[in-house]
DNA sequence: AACTATTTATAAGA
DNA sequence: TTCTTATAAATAGTT
């Protein structure tokens, strides 16, 4: 606009080109803040240059969210702000259910009771009456459950041991009749006295360990009826 | 800028402060695309004008959303997605605070037991029996106030029956002196014992009607001792 | 909306 | 970047 008219096209020169930007981007805000003042109006600018270079202009009696609020909802163009007022309506309609929560809450635990009347105190009362019934009910019943529960397990547990006692007299035997002074030790009585009838954990650990495989004498023993169980819980 | 410089303030005239932003609007929209092509720059320009209508220019190149999201990022200022974010955190938060209280309600209803164990179901049952022992005593207690209350309206009540009797009788007996045949009806017994001193309520009632001002003789009557009192609710 | 006298913006150069 | 300045462009006031 000086010194000779140019085209309204790229300028190709870099330098010229920064130059020119940092000029007219100067004369544009220039130009905002005319019409600001003049005509009362509320501008917003955002520049980036073509290095990626940003720059702002934004009236002073306004902010860029501001106008860019005013933006979207002028325009209607906007899916997020209604995104957001939904999620804001959504947060007071929460707020206020948990509000009433709370104070239901509140009252079951035998607080906030002063604004009641006497039949809501009653509808309470018998509520709660009702519900204790209720939670006494399932208390029973998880109970029962776990008595059930114990009962067969520890008829599950005796039936093992008895197998095992029994497998455990059977080894025995079978070695005997191989060697008949087998299962002697020092002091002269042998492994089931040692044992005993009265720990039959014990008896199945000992058991365990006597048929490690680094003792194949045993575990190849004439077909003995060794079978195995699933560990209990 | 023409005919006559001007000076950069509020243009008072309001058709020709509507006229300038037009042009100067323009005027910017015009500049604000040079600058586009001459410089390959991006330009956003929100503008509300004192009327509140919003224009708008935009490089063809990107759109209004796109700038203010750089306009966001280059400035690190989180403008709208901080609060977006927090309010969305806020949400699940709170959604999952109800959560909860719907699950404490419900338990408390004596519903939605099943994943409780047996020392949860305890503790249950313990708090609603505390919180019944409270909603109880509260119950009584508005229980014993509501009684207290009709105690006193009753003793009142009783109060004024009286002094309607003694009121009545005193007028009956003033009327019998003036004229011995007065009260007298057709079967022959007076009102005293028509009305009896079983129904004090009526009594006060009848009482009430007789002193009508339509039966100015009755009123104008010797002065009696007639008091007033004022109704209970 | 068009005109135009004048102011303002700015391209090119320093 | 800033200043200068010739000149293009914008625009205030008018029609």
């Amino acid at each position: 606009m000086a010194r000779g008219k140019i085209q309204i096209k790229l300028i190709e020169n870099t330098t010229n080109r920064q130059v020119t930007y940092s000029k007219r981007r100067n004369g544009l805000f220039k130009k905002a803040n005319e019409l600001t003042v003049l005509c009362d109006a509320k501008v917003s600018i955002i520049m980036i240059s073509s290095t990626g270079k940003l720059h702002e202009y934004i009236s002073p009696s306004t902010s860029t969210k501001k106008m860019y609020d005013q933006y979207q909802q002028a325009l209607e163009v906007d899916l997020w702000s209604s995104h957001y007022e939904k999620m804001q309506e959504n947060l007071r309609k929460l707020k206020e259910v948990n509000k009433k929560l709370q104070l239901e809450v509140r009252r079951r635990f035998g607080e906030g009771l002063n604004g009641m009347s006497l039949s809501e105190l009653c509808g309470l009362e018998q509520d709660m009456d009702n519900a204790v019934s209720l939670i006494r009910e399932r208390k029973y019943k998880t109970l029962s459950n776990q008595i059930d529960t114990a009962r067969k397990k520890k008829k599950n547990a005796e039936e093992i041991n008895k197998s095992l006692l029994q497998d455990w007299t059977n080894l025995i035997k079978h070695l005997r009749e191989d060697d008949p002074h087998f299962g002697m030790v020092d002091n002269g009585r042998d492994y089931e006295a040692v044992i005993g009838y009265t720990d039959a954990a014990a008896a199945a650990r000992l058991y365990t360990l006597r048929l490690q495989p680094d003792q194949p004498n045993l575990t190849s023993g004439g077909g003995s009826e060794i079978t195995t169980y699933p560990l209990l819980e």
